[in-house]
RNA sequence: GCCCGGGUGGCGGAAUUGGUAGACGCGCUGGACUCAAAAUCCAGUGAUAGCAAUAUCGUGCGGGUUCGAUUCCCGCCCCGGGUACCA
């Protein structure tokens, strides 16, 4: 039989399509298994070979589950809000629609030609209506929904307890009392703005020099202005806690973890100098207060106006309109140089009542901790380096015992930094009662704070990087927030029966003026007037591409429901995602954004699992070689041709240089998987991404590689599909051991997504099927089932040609029989000092003195011991013999 | 700088977690088939020395633990990813 891969190929996925073979319904008969992609953006590139890797991994862990008796659930759909098709738009005046309908279609039909097994029923689309109607749903629920820190989970607004006073102003005032609690809430933002875009950007796009990444302009500043934001620090602690029980990679959980960044400290007051004004700082080391020498506040700090003295007000203000033009990046300045200017003002530090000098700096950020710092040159090495520069006394107050004597006296003498622990020198104020020296840094911390506490003068308090999320954007292709901005002020969302509140049309997608989204201009959908004639205007700004992601997975459970989000059976019998699979690009804001969305829906009752994805696994990156000149300019990798391991351009003849990259339009080398479909079959592609290397590993892509598996695939089919090879009767044993220890180890390696061995293995088999000539009918078809998750195609036609008739897709997985792996002898390596010198065969249960007897009986024996004593036989049973001599 | 990965033949990668380093595949070499080539099938293929049996070396580098180290410990070098003064 030859090996038509393309008749094939259509063949079946004809017939899947037809017969909805992997159309999934809950049923509560079977255990569930939700196996999840990350849903792609649909780029006008279409698929590169990049998308089939985890595609496939997950179809084959599909199959094999559901030949397992498992119900599987495995979706696909589109992330198809986003910036391209929005500026291609701005470009053509093709409507975003339009272009993104497109996309899809090409998305659709190259990840169909792959033969993978997803219920195409429950495709969905972020920038459906009938999809994004829930999405803002969602949103309502979070604008409608407070945290209560005591029970410490979100509950309805309605139940937040409104203080006396406030009742007592009336209605105004507690609409504005609830909106400083609501996990969704409006107000003045400071955000990057780029005057020549006309757009917001995010701090990504801010480069080091101080330009705009997508203009190459240099015309960014920091703005203020209104965004809406939601309280994702109150959920930190649960976020944090949750990670725990997940079974997610270790560092894509430490990402998180010090994203979430959880730090434990105290806050210190600390008095102004003739004033009864308090100056708040955070500290993770209260301990060194006795080494603070000054104190910074952050350019944006509000004490910073009202501290200033005349004669340092200019200098100040100059100070703040520098920095407010830099990025963080930019603050932290390669050149390491500390910039400051002292405010002229004076704080009292409480703990030995010296008087310090405040100063503004941009080293400290308005982000964190509470904007302000005390600062112990002495013992941080921020702090140090600033002192040098200003000339700011310090004293060592933690001796370092363990350092160098040459290091020690420098640090002792204030001309060197030390940040590790140590033993407490100058820490003591008899006159408050106050005393740490000779403790150690653990003890210090303790007995600091609990002074701090008990005179009122600070509190032990936990801090997080993690900061509120800026939840809109000013562009046009994104969902519309279902919000009302009214001619009294108020804000109000929408009722749940007056969605989808969709897009309007417009005639330019171009942004509207200082920083307006495109829907500023979008006539009369904007105005709107309520049953008391009451005006109002629709919000301008749109959600960003993470919302449609947040929640999608829950869609999938339920996705043509038209009266809720998703049915509670369904949600119920399908979540949590068994397992997740992605780029590990998503490990941290993706991953974080949804779970925190999901602990919300939790609390407010809406799904029923604390966390939605139990097990992660992050595939790696396919990379391939690019080309670029001595000058660096790239050369498209079609343009190459190799001649003795050099690299050549075909055109002008100029020798490159390979390099190794991820594969993008810059660097001229995205290789599309439809070429290697077309030449070698959809079955061929699947395998060779397994095959390539380990799932997670990063990889260079060659199609070298491709021949192999396709080779592989062909000799399966001329011999199995050749009617002269199967014969009747009993199996030999030997090709029973090793048919059986390939059942084995393919479903092992499946379990543990080891697909690469997998299909060695399989290899193996074949090649040993070669050499015996004959197999029966039992054992080939028993290939046919390890294979058919990794080469759907061929499985199904190989099985049906042996007169199989149901469809393989659901036939039981064969079961493994130990019973044939049991052998007689063990071929034993013989070391003598650790080097394998022979081998020899030995029965399994010969007792050790009978081995040593058999090894020093040999031949060979003799010629590693002459002449020398042995020390001892070391004897592992079933693995090796070492003699040791001396 | 810090954190997390990783360094194994000409190449992609295996190695049951301390027990025969290099499975499987690519490439290369030789043979069979063919008028010839391609395709296919069979055999060989870490390096060095040797006709050979065999020996020596060999998992980034240098030490250590061990009967035995790709695997564990210490120090260093290189590559990839993440991150940016978080008080």
């Amino acid at each position: 039989m030859d090996y038509n891969f393309k008749e094939i190929e259509k063949k079946w996925q004809q017939y899947w399509a037809i017969n909805n073979t992997f159309k999934s319904e809950t049923d509560f008969s079977k255990p569930k298994f939700y196996c999840l992609d990350m849903f792609p953006y649909p780029s006008g590139a279409g698929l590169h070979v990049g998308h089939p890797e985890g595609y496939t991994a997950t179809d084959i862990i599909c199959r094999y589950k559901r030949t397992k008796g498992f119900n599987v659930l495995h979706p696909m759909g589109w992330d198809a809000f986003g910036l391209p098709a929005e500026q291609y738009a701005i470009q053509t005046g093709t409507h975003p629609a339009i272009t993104t309908q497109k996309n899809c279609d090409t998305f659709r039909r190259q990840i169909q030609s792959l033969g993978l097994s997803y219920d195409w029923e429950r495709e969905i689309n972020t920038t459906d209506p009938n999809y994004f109607k829930w999405t803002q749903w969602i949103f309502i629920r979070l604008f409608n929904t407070w945290f209560d820190h005591e029970q410490n989970k979100g509950r309805d607004i309605r139940e937040l307890p409104i203080p006396e006073e406030v009742k007592n102003q009336g209605a105004a005032a507690i609409q504005q009392y609830r909106s400083t609690k609501r996990l969704a809430y409006y107000d003045n933002a400071q955000v990057w703005y780029c005057r020549n875009c006309k757009t917001v950007c995010a701090n990504e796009e801010v480069l080091n020099d101080g330009s705009h990444e997508k203009c190459g302009t240099k015309d960014v500043e920091r703005r203020y202005l209104k965004q809406w934001m939601l309280r994702i620090p109150h959920y930190a602690e649960r976020l944090l806690e949750g990670l725990d029980s997940l079974d997610w990679p270790e560092g894509v959980k430490d990402m998180q973890r010090n994203w979430i960044g959880r730090s434990t400290g105290a806050e210190v007051n600390f008095l102004l100098e003739g004033s009864d004004k308090k100056l708040k700082v955070y500290t993770t080391r209260p301990d060194t207060l006795f080494g603070a020498t000054y104190m910074v506040l952050a350019p944006e700090h509000e004490l910073v106006k009202e501290i200033t003295t005349p004669d340092q007000n200019e200098a100040v203000k100059d100070y703040i309109r520098q920095s407010a033009l830099k990025s963080d990046l930019d603050r932290t300045d390669l050149a390491k140089k500390k910039t400051g200017v002292f405010t002229g003002c004076h704080a009292i530090n409480p703990i030995n009542g010296a008087k310090i000098q405040i100063w503004v700096a941009d080293y400290v950020l308005m982000g964190y901790g509470t904007g302000a710092i005390m600062a112990v040159p002495a013992h941080d090495t921020r702090d140090f380096e600033f002192a040098q520069t200003f000339d700011i006394p310090i004293i060592c107050i933690l001796d370092p015992k363990n350092a160098n004597d040459d290091l020690r006296s420098k640090v002792l003498a204030g001309e060197a930094c030390w940040t590790e622990d140590g033993v407490y020198i100058n820490s003591s104020n008899k006159e408050i009662g106050i005393d740490i020296n000779g403790l150690s840094k653990e003890e210090g911390i303790q007995t600091v704070t609990n002074w701090l506490e008990s005179n009122d003068l600070g509190k032990s308090t936990i801090n997080y990087k993690l900061r509120d999320w800026l939840f809109s954007r000013q562009r046009y292709w994104g969902e519309p927030f279902p919000v009302i901005h009214w001619e009294d002020g108020e804000v109000s969302v929408l009722h749940d029966n007056e969605l989808p509140l969709a897009l309007p049309e417009v005639e330019k997608y171009l942004p509207g003026d200082s920083g307006e989204s495109p829907l500023s201009n979008a006539g009369d959908w904007l105005l709107v007037t309520d049953e008391n004639g009451r005006k109002g205007r629709r919000e301008t700004n749109t959600m960003p591409q993470w919302a449609g992601s947040c929640w999608y997975y829950l869609r999938f459970t339920d996705p043509k429901n038209d009266h809720e989000p998703f049915s509670k059976i369904a949600e119920n019998y399908w979540m949590p995602v068994d397992l997740y699979v992605g780029g590990a690009e998503h490990a941290v804001l993706h991953l974080l954004y949804s779970r925190f969305w999901h602990k919300v829906l939790y609390d407010l009752g809406i799904v029923s699992t604390n966390e939605p994805f139990q097990k992660l696994f992050n595939q790696g990156m396919i990379l391939a070689f690019a080309y670029e000149t001595t000058s660096g300019s790239k050369v498209p990798s079609d343009q190459v041709e190799e001649r003795d391991g050099k690299y050549f351009n075909i055109g002008t003849g100029e020798e490159l240089r390979q390099i190794v990259a991820k594969m993008s339009k810059s660097l001229k080398n995205v290789v599309n998987p439809d070429d290697v479909v077309q030449g070698y079959g959809a079955d061929s592609l699947r395998l060779f991404e397994m095959f390539i290397g380990p799932l997670d590993a990063t990889k260079p892509w060659t199609e070298n590689g491709v021949k192999g598996v396709y080779n592989f695939l062909r000799r399966v089919v001329a011999f199995f599909g050749e009617m002269d090879n199967i014969i009747e009767g009993e199996e030999r044993k030997e090709t029973l051991k090793i048919l059986h220890q390939t059942i084995r180890k393919v479903g092992d390696d499946i379990e543990d997504m080891k697909f690469n061995t997998a299909i060695s293995q399989m290899m193996v088999f074949t090649n040993h099927c070669y050499k015996v000539g004959k197999v029966t009918r039992d054992t080939a078809v028993t290939l046919f089932q390890l294979l058919a998750p990794f080469a759907p195609h061929l499985a199904e036609e190989l099985w049906e040609l042996h007169g199989n008739h149901a469809v393989l897709s659901y036939h039981k997985w064969p079961v493994f029989d130990a019973s044939f792996l049991v052998e007689e002898a063990f071929d034993y390596p013989v070391s003598f000092n650790g080097k394998v010198r022979f081998k020899l065969s030995l029965p399994v249960d010969l007792p050790n003195h009978e081995i040593e007897k058999a090894v020093l009986g040999h031949d060979h024996t003799t010629k590693w011991i002459e002449g020398k004593t042995i020390a001892k036989i070391i004897i592992v049973a079933n693995k090796i013999i070492n003699v040791v001599v001396k």
